[in-house]
DNA sequence: CTCATAGTGAGACAACGTATCAGTCAGTGA
DNA sequence: TCACTGACTGATACGTTGTCTCACTATGAG
């Protein structure tokens, strides 16, 4: 919320419920999911404030392997995410390695690279242990 | 088509028309671009074809800056994309070292890596060069 | 407390894609 | 060559994700 303040956008009360849902969401949600949780607040607005959100780095959009989307918080400033093919819950992570190679594709590759997305789809611990079941 | 066809597809007009498109579109391109060089065929048909194609490995999806979908021919196997911020256009890159890098960040990630999706923004060589003049 | 204006909810709209369904056509088998 | 079956089709309704508009509300500066 601070974030959003400093940055001169005023606190209400649809902000704050919806900031405080996704701090007890530490892996990835639909803008359905917090409608389904705030029935009192707009839709636009959740839509709104999620985008909003995202201005401010401190959420991103990421896409399933079908293509549909979801959003994570990010907590640290630069990083990729893992998502799970069966639950699809959503991770992070940071790979000095990663950028190391794209700098080195970078001179491959006809143009100037001023950004990129890196999706990891994975089958998650929980999911494996549910399968060996 | 012969493609489609040794899967067991039958090689009807539209599908022919829609290949053949894409044929000519090495960089990328939308469903509403094929549907409006091809208005005789429905839309729904498009899409179907689309995702035929992408079945068979022919087609792939990636998302723009924005989010945005688009699809672009596979030339070849195992593939990453670049796509140009400022046009769009598609072009497609293969990195051994990618590979590599992949399997060392699997070691780092709890799960299994069952997939990714990698795509670099670029400005092409020619939105540069425009830029320049 | 007042007041300008940022923010809101409702609902229309847009883009992308799928499901349904009755009609059509490809291609097999005779 | 022809008839037949089921794969395929177009039209259209529907679903999902997201934005826009607009009249109304509430934040927070002064």
């Amino acid at each position: 919320m601070a974030t959003l303040v400093d940055r001169g956008y005023r606190s209400t009360a649809p902000r704050r419920a919806i900031i405080e849902i996704l701090n007890g969401k530490l892996d990835g949600f639909t803008a359905e999911e917090i409608g389904n949780e705030l029935p009192w607040v707009g839709r636009a607005t959740i839509f709104r404030t999620i985008k909003l959100l995202r201005e401010a780095g401190i959420v991103c959009r990421l896409n399933l392997v079908d293509g549909s989307p979801r959003y994570s918080l990010s907590r640290v400033e630069h990083h990729h995410h893992t998502v799970c093919v069966r639950c699809g819950n959503v991770g992070e992570f940071r790979a000095a390695t990663m950028e190391r190679v794209m700098r080195v594709i970078g001179n491959e590759i006809p143009g100037e690279i001023v950004g990129h997305r890196i999706e990891l789809y994975i089958n998650c611990d929980p999911c494996v242990v549910d399968e060996q079941k």
